[in-house]
DNA sequence: ACTGGATCCTGACTGC
DNA sequence: TGCAGTCAGGATCCAG
């Protein structure tokens, strides 16, 4: 669910919140993500301070002295500051992070396609960090990169994108997006397209994300920022869940396929 | 080394 | 209204 623009938009909700403050209590109820929380969590962070929230790719990096709480989202997670304590749990509500102030910091998924684990050490060297590819929105990511990854390969360049070994962040919503504005059939093979459309390729998807971090991320069913408010990126969307409906540029019909057994939408006309 | 498919789990929606 | 079937924003693992 969540891609690089909702968990960007997560971290700036959370992060003003719970900077500084001190944990007092760790509350799991269900340690049943796509690898169990820890069950020593609590030992691990009573006592210490937030120094950071940071983001890379998808997940995000809880700072603390010791360590770092590593949080992914997975499909349906979210992450979310209570003012007090003592507000009810509901069902899918899996952990607490109760802060001295008495701020908490729940989770909630319903899918438990998510991960919280515990980092001790320098996180980048974690196994779920290492081999991650650069940051779409820094310098490191741009045409060539894109031209070099996908030289002599034969997987869709949509596949490519949403790859997090090539670049990290981009899923399905925000690849369709981005092959939209590029003028690119999300089927063609990797290898064969030009490096100057893959500059236009690495364009798009900057300005996609930077868009939709603007706008707050995507809200279709059950994302919500941590204040609880909608994304209004899907507003914007040029050919995402847009089906038959016309295109905005030349306003032929939309098309759905599947690739890589994810939704796919084009226009025909627009990407070649 | 690449590639496509299966898989984890629950909820929302669609069509009969 | 109920029920079965389908689909979903992610990412790992495995077989070919």
């Amino acid at each position: 669910m969540p891609e690089l623009p909702e968990v960007e938009t997560t971290r700036r909700g959370i992060a003003p919140h719970i900077l500084g403050q001190r944990v007092q209590a760790v509350q799991v109820r269900d340690p049943r993500l796509r690898w169990p929380v820890p069950a020593d969590l609590q030992e691990q962070l009573v006592g210490q301070q937030v120094e950071a929230v940071d983001r890379r790719g998808k997940y995000i990096l809880v700072r603390f002295q010791s360590g770092h709480l590593l949080v992914h989202l997975g499909m349906s997670g979210r992450l979310r500051v209570l003012p007090g304590p003592g507000v009810p749990p509901d069902r899918h509500d899996h952990y607490d992070i109760v802060f001295v102030s008495g701020a908490t910091l729940r989770y909630t998924d319903p899918r438990r396609f998510g991960t919280c684990l515990w980092l001790a050490g320098e996180p980048g060297a974690h196994w779920l960090l290492r081999g991650l590819g650069p940051e779409p929105l820094d310098a490191g990511f741009d045409g060539a990169h894109l031209h070099r990854s996908g030289a002599g390969r034969r997987v869709a360049v949509k596949n490519l994108l949403m790859n997090a070994q090539v670049v990290v962040g981009v899923g399905n919503i925000y690849a369709n997006e981005a092959l939209y504005r590029a003028g690119i059939d999300p089927r063609r093979a990797a290898g064969r397209i030009a490096r100057a459309r893959y500059d236009r390729l690495a364009d798009a998807v900057k300005a996609v994300l930077a868009e939709a971090i603007e706008q707050g991320g995507t809200t279709l069913r059950d994302y919500y920022r941590g204040d609880g408010s909608p994304g209004f990126f899907a507003l914007h969307l040029g050919v995402y869940g847009r089906q038959g409906e016309r295109c905005r540029v030349c306003g032929d019909a939309v098309r759905q396929v599947v690739v890589g057994q994810r939704s796919t939408y084009y226009c025909p006309s627009c990407q070649r």
